[in-house]
RNA sequence: CGCGGGGUGGAGCAGCCCGGUAGCUCACUAGGCUCAUAACCUAGGGGUCGCAGGUUCAAAUCCUGCCCCCGCAACCA
């Protein structure tokens, strides 16, 4: 069935350089989009960057840059690693942008006459190097230098208000956050009594953000600004019609570590404007190397760029979709790049190719062959190619992208069984109408494969598509033109040669 | 008792909700094949399912306790 496909990712925050974090979570959204613009979807796919706050302002101070200046520098490096990972998004946000910086203001003032903030004295500690106030878990680490007690006034919005409704809309939704450990771990919190959330920072402190429109001495915390991206980017506040066709969202990807922000945060501020809230948040896993998390401070920071440098955007892409269960964290090593790679891109996936177009080129004059009659060996084949794409897009609806991929490289080995079994290059010389048609079923079932790999794959499937002379839409039996001339081309993903120890 | 997740052959994981020969990928061993990227196919070795109890004819799977690892514990993106 036809629909919409709404899917974010988190703004990402400008105080550094992309990392593989970032890359992830963003190669995971264009995945289920692609999945879904197969399967016929209209897709709205957002992504962007989150340029106000506290960080960007230091950040930018060090580089001795404005703000703005460092936020422009910073934007291109994202913009150009999202092109070499092949991320086809539809919009991308800058949150200094006056499209976003308006709806932002209007939020703000509308939840402020709705009389959903107020005003009143924030007191917290205070770190002076750190020039924010810390939490009092923070403060209780003693790990902060020059902290005080200040008072400050501020504006707060009514979270607390919405605490009560917000446990029932998890209750009784079980779909909304995911995984549902999430789940469990966002009711877990919300059965302690829920403050409410200050939403100004005094310019005189901080000014790197947008004006509240009440108060032109304050900007407004950059979770508020941020978050509202998802609204205001479809139309919200400025084309209804746009905004009607794609809110609420399908799905918020995000990271674990803003489970909180989502769920509390932008929820709250969600039925503070009475809209209805996105579909599902789900919360994917760390990539870790070791049993350490990716961290800059531990140098350990996989560059993904390096990675593509090496083996090409379609294989890194691959491998994070295959080896990361989502919503669990996953290990990263060179060693199990290697595998996956060696064993299901080059062993199992390009060798067919290499296996199919030989014997093709070889026995067969090079061009697709006449099945002629199937016989129960190909149409048990048939029957599990044409199962594929409803097999894995219900995986994909499940957010099961991993046991999706599997599924799909797991086809690949059935075809490099019965390829064994059938022994077109044995056939050849006795039976060639035998050979023809084995020849032509995995030839058939191979564009399928591809068909259905492409929204992990773009580049390399539109290679395999390309040579067996097909366009790649569809992934039903049959399409593949009969007596079209194979195209020669190079080992589709050459092995990595890896030194014996 | 703050809340939650995890502990399964050498490695990485599935199975646990709905008890009943412990499955997959990689690695390893032997054989086959030789169309192919030293690849592919077949067979095989290897597991006290964290520990200890309990329920049951039967537990990785349900219950209890304990140990270990990890996450959350908000206004920090």
């Amino acid at each position: 069935m036809k629909s919409k496909f709404f899917v974010t990712t988190p703004i990402y925050y400008v105080n550094d350089a992309p990392h593989i974090g970032h890359a992830y979570t963003t190669i995971l959204a264009d995945v289920l989009a692609r999945f879904h613009r197969v399967a016929g979807d209209e897709v709205f796919f957002l992504t962007g960057l989150d340029e106000h706050g506290q960080k960007v302002k230091q950040a930018a101070e060090k580089r001795n840059m404005s703000a703005q200046a460092h936020c422009d520098d910073l934007a291109p490096r994202f913009l150009n690693l999202w092109q070499k990972l092949d991320i086809r998004y539809d919009d991308f946000v800058r949150t200094t942008q006056e499209r976003h910086k308006r709806i932002v203001q209007m939020v703000l003032q509308k939840v402020y006459e709705a009389g959903d903030i107020y005003v009143d004295e924030y007191e917290g500690w205070y770190s002076v190097a750190e020039e924010r106030f810390i939490t009092e878990t923070e403060y209780a680490t003693g790990q902060f230098r020059d902290v005080k007690k200040i008072q400050e006034k501020n504006y707060f919005f009514k979270m607390s208000k919405y605490q009560k409704k917000l446990v029932e809309y998890i209750e009784t939704n079980p779909g909304f956050i995911q995984p549902e450990h999430r789940k469990n771990e966002m009711l877990g919190f919300l059965r302690q009594p829920l403050g409410d959330l200050c939403i100004s920072r005094p310019k005189a402190r901080m000014d790197w953000g947008i004006e509240i429109p009440f108060d032109r001495d304050y900007v407004t915390y950059v979770w508020f600004d941020a978050l509202v991206n998802y609204i205001s980017i479809p139309g919200y506040g400025s084309d209804d019609v746009k905004f009607k066709k794609w809110w609420p969202a399908d799905v918020h990807l995000i990271g674990k570590d803003i489970l909180t922000t989502h769920c509390v945060y932008w929820t709250t501020m969600l039925f503070a404007l009475d809209l209805p809230l996105p579909k599902t948040i789900f919360a994917h896993g760390w990539w870790l190397i070791g049993q350490t998390k990716m961290s800059k401070s531990l140098g350990n920071v996989v560059n993904p760029l390096d990675l593509i440098e090496q083996h090409g955007t379609d294989a890194v892409r691959y491998y994070l979709m295959r080896e990361m269960v989502l919503g669990m964290d996953a290990n990263f090593t060179q060693d199990s790049f290697n595998k996956c790679y060696n064993s299901d891109l080059a062993n199992d996936f390009g060798n067919l190719l290499n296996r199919v177009s030989g014997l093709i080129t070889k026995n067969h004059e090079g061009k697709i062959p006449d099945p002629g009659v199937l016989t129960p060996a190909e149409e048990e084949i048939k029957a599990q190619a044409n199962a594929l794409q409803g097999k894995v897009t219900a995986l994909i609806n499940a957010f099961q992208v991993q046991e999706a991929v599997s599924l799909i490289i797991e086809f690949v080995r059935v075809l490099n069984k019965y390829m064994e079994l059938q022994a077109p290059w044995k056939l050849a010389k006795t039976d060639m109408k035998a050979a023809e048609r084995v020849l032509y079923t995995a030839a058939e079932s191979l564009r399928i494969v591809s068909v259905m790999l492409s929204p992990v794959m773009p580049e390399k499937t539109k290679t395999v598509l390309d040579v067996l002379g097909s366009l790649g839409t569809t992934a039903s039996w049959g399409q593949i033109p009969v007596g079209t001339i194979l195209k020669s081309h190079p080992a589709l993903f050459p092995r990595i040669e890896v030194e014996k120890k």
